[in-house]
RNA sequence: AGAGCAGGCCGGAUGAUCGCUGGUCCGUUAGUGCGGAUGAGAGGAAAGUCCGAGCUCCGCAGGGCAGGAUGGUCGCUAACGGCGACUGGGGGUGACCCUAAGGAAAGUGCCACAGAAAACAUACCGCCCUGGGGGAUCGGCAUUGUGCCAUCUCCCGGAGUAAGGGUGAAAAGGUGAGGUAAGAGCUCACCAGUUUCCCGGGUGACCGGGAAAGCUUGGUAAACCCCAUCUGGAGCAAGACCAAAUAGGAGGACGGUGAGAGCGGCCCGCUCAAUGUCCUCGGGUAGUGUCGCUUGAGGCGGCAGGCAACUGUCGUCCUAGAUUAAUGAUCAUCAUCUUCCUGAGGGAAACCGCAGGAAGAUACAGAACUCGGCUUACAGGUCUGCUCUGGCA
RNA sequence: GCGGGCGUAAUUCAGAGGUAGAAUGUCAGCUUCCCAAGCUGAACGUCGUGGGUUCAAUUCCCAUCGCCCGCU
């Protein structure tokens, strides 16, 4: 198994999880976004993004997955194990490149690993 | 050279690294799965969901009314509200563009304000003729008073007329002549229109020519409506399938009734069927399960037919199928455009093209059952044909 | 994917072919020692945008933009 991949077993998909997740976890915001980490008991690190049609048309949207995964692919070894993410995007959110992204997400897990432990 | 019209095409490229979703093959495994290899992976609009179809279910998809849609003609098409060609009308110097373009002499409604009147002119002012009454005149005649006549004028009434009348978006054919008390298509000439008929051309819309009727009839149907044509409803969230265990259940047959349901607004027609008995089968709201799900009115090229839309035929190609929803990120090189700087050059100047460098930008937008259209969005590039204006030879 | 609805003053809504209105709010004046309340007056509008029908369109028709709601 490659160390930057993104399997289907780190994915958060039932709609179950994600109310769960919403019930249990800890929000932190950003500028553009809407952290909320949780504890599983799967042994994985999971990742769940929300976008919903306020945040921009149909390319937009997409884009923005597209980036929030790669972001979670390429450092997710840095995160702690057994941890559910779920990223709500705010509405109204500009074209940004993945530099945008990395450090805004950067700075905001750094801030949260006293909070996860 | 400038300005413009119509139509078509493209809509970033290459490489490296790290990923994502299917297919095929191989290995492994009881199987799920796991590993490896290989090849595939967004658009011209994928969008809006404005039309039309295929497909599926509603037993059948039947008739009539209602409702809805369309509206020049002929053709193309599986079909269409689409497309092509043509006709009429409007716009433009022109290339060309726009056009819901049937019926207002079937009926109903509406036409504010202004105006006599907005549609049955029974019509106000005015004009003309006339009956009755009053007043005036250095007026005329007769004359004691006064009366009669003429002219002007005021009031009340009758008849004729539609020439003229501030208006208004729109005013009851226009101009001229005759005619008359005054006038009027009342009559005539020319012009405009309407209806009917005839001849010629065209499949047809319609076009060209001629004759007759004084026929002159306001606008509005994207107001109701009439006429013609089409139209059952829902939609892949349609719909179908699934191992094991138990209850609720499901299906079939018989009998039974006409409430109720299919049925979407109504009627007809058709069908099912409450409850009961017997027999047979076992599964639902499961698992965000499998199928439907991508080969199709398919794309590309040649030839033939047709003005064209399009059709026929031959060859060739297979080209996304996700379901918290794949098709991406980073780096490098190049391409295109814009701005700025530098250099040599042309020019009186504005400026023009050339070379080099820097910075920035590269649109609109993401398949979700599938096609045919329409509409809308779009950085920039490119090709073809045509028109007008100016200059030079 | 499918279906339905709404855009009019700063705000909430009327108006459905003929000069665009109400309530609340805003501003000014009167009243009061001052404020509130009350009274009087004023300002406020591309009728979401574009095109068409009509003499005339917020209203009718077409296209488009934005917003809201419902259906596994």
């Amino acid at each position: 198994m490659g160390t930057f991949t993104f399997e289907k077993h780190e994915r958060i998909k039932k709609r179950k999880d994600f109310l769960r997740t919403y019930e249990d976890g800890t929000r932190i915001n950003s500028k553009h976004f809407i952290v909320i980490l949780s504890r599983n008991q799967g042994g994985y690190r999971r990742l769940g993004i929300t976008v919903t049609r306020k945040t921009g048309n149909a390319v937009t949207r997409n884009r923005t997955k597209r980036l929030l995964r790669e972001f979670f692919r390429l450092n997710k070894e840095t995160l702690p194990d057994s941890l559910d993410i779920v990223i709500i995007v705010k509405k109204g959110i500009p074209f940004l490149t993945y530099k945008n992204i990395y450090e805004e997400l950067e700075t905001l897990f750094k801030e949260s690993h006293h909070i996860t432990e």
